[in-house]
DNA sequence: CATCCGTGTTGCGTATTTTACAATTTAGTT
DNA sequence: AACTAAATTGTAAAATACGCAACACGGATG
């Protein structure tokens, strides 16, 4: 009983995805088990996507393996994101002011990717991967990114429980909109040790032309340069920065804390017409450009 | 007449590239238009591909995007690449230690691509864009790719007649031949403002435990900088780091030239077996790992 | 050396899907 | 409000993908 509904366009898609997270390649068999299909179906749809040259398969050991051709695709497809020419310059210019890496994730509506990094030099620098998943409950990036969005959104991205990464990790999705309540106050978000001891993280969101956030910019570092005093400053330079972007977009940022003295509680200044609002996700009203 | 014999999938996976070259996004008829689909048949399977992520419609133009799932599953595959895992590091010392930009391109039956970059700070520095083919005929890193491929298998990767970008790239095909010779004999490739005025770049190749090329390692540069007094030093740098490389992956470097005094012509050495030979593709005859 | 086991590959009848063409709705424009 | 162009939905005919099963091949085993 392989599967009945399926079609071919998504298990050729499925095929690429399980060959690009599997580095040696797969046989024919193994794929079928690892993606429940028929072995003798699977063989006549890689011999398709072998001819089109998104698969290649060892001489010697018959395996299937995903090519370079999504490489290729995805730099074709970065290549045609003003987001990324946008954000390129001004990320350049705060990792050489900082001495820090800068990373950029893109916004999409199952979660955070990052797309764009810069890194220093002599330095001790963070590590990130391009197109690797943004975790959202222990970044910065990934609260930047999603601070705008209510509980139930929030709900369906996280996967619950939480991960804990490390003691300071949100274990509870009360805290983590609390984080995000204060973020969406301060401007940019915080990462203080959550997802690894020893890094602290800075990022803001950048917004569209419609308000949206669509990214993140973000910088992170070892604890000992990115010390909780210059967490205002760092903070700044970084919301700073992804404004840049914002209105390189065509976009402009929203206000950040009209009244900054007041309790963390009772702020909502619930769909205050005006000015594109942080809190929540506006539909696209106007056409594209 | 549309077209007859196409398949779900093959035109699945064109308009995914289609997409991806497209910026700001193409409607159902214009992509029908571009692709010689039929327009109803292709709402259709755009609906396939936004169930599945990879594409998405704006609210209000109604147009289709690719999304960043591409980008995604390319990370993946790069992270699961031992070859870009084993590079980095060697890639990053050879940045510091000369102040250039570094990249990485990976060999593919049909051309190559570039898969990593690494660039220095506070320099004039080249931009090579990730996932981008490598022009063959007129950069360092595509010359030593397919320095080892005969004359047919060239021909068959270039688009010829050769596109002239400076009054130094190679018209004939002739012309490159000899330059991949002394490629070979050399060890590094050179590319001497072939592309872009002002620019030289040097590449050596990378070997995989075959002794197939599987990638070059690249230099580039403004001309003040790279000059060409420097090139046997930087070309010997190059060829250590891609040697490295190679030594990471398993592999084993071919020697270069036994005799370094000789003519540049009669030195077949043809078939000297023993060590791997840098000349010609060996068809892989050891099971993989 | 023969046998077995696991894997890749090929065959085939049936049924589901895709296809091509066209009708219909929707949205923007004059 | 009529017009235009594009997106979407509908529908039989035909191509195809599907599931099952047989075959070929290679390495391991006894």
């Amino acid at each position: 009983m392989t599967r009945s509904t399926s079609g071919l366009l998504q298990t050729g898609l499925l095929v690429l995805e399980t060959l690009c997270a599997a580095p040696a390649g797969l046989g024919v068999t193994e794929l079928a088990k690892e993606i429940n299909a028929d072995k003798g179906n699977l063989h006549r749809l890689l011999s398709v996507l072998r001819e089109t040259g998104y698969v290649e398969q060892d001489e010697a050991s018959r395996r299937y393996k995903a090519t370079v051709q999504i490489v290729i695709l995805a730099g074709s497809m970065l290549r045609s994101l003003d987001l990324v020419e946008v954000a390129r310059p001004v990320m350049r210019e705060l990792c050489e002011s900082t001495g820090e890496t800068i990373h950029l994730a893109r916004r999409t509506p199952r979660g955070g990717v990052y797309i764009a990094q810069e890194r220093p030099f002599n330095r001790l620098s963070v590590e990130t991967e391009l197109g690797s998943p943004v975790p959202i409950h222990c970044t910065s990036t990934g609260k930047a990114l999603y601070a705008g969005s209510d509980r139930a959104d929030l709900e369906s991205l996280l996967d619950l429980p939480l991960e804990r990464h490390t003691f300071r990790t949100h274990q509870t999705v009360e805290s983590l909109l609390a984080d995000l309540e204060e973020t969406r106050r301060r401007g940019y978000s915080v990462d203080d040790e959550e997802l690894t001891i020893g890094i602290r993280c800075l990022a803001a969101p950048v917004f569209d032309i419609h308000g949206e956030t669509v990214a993140s910019l973000g910088l992170s570092g070892p604890a000992q340069r990115i010390t909780l005093e210059r967490f205002v400053e760092l903070g700044t330079k970084v919301r700073a920065a992804a404004d840049k972007a914002t209105y390189g977009l065509g976009g402009s940022p929203p206000q950040i804390s009209p009244t900054p003295e007041k309790k963390p509680s009772e702020e909502k200044t619930e769909d205050a017409e005006g000015t594109p609002d942080f809190r929540e996700e506006s539909p696209a009203r106007e056409r594209e450009e």
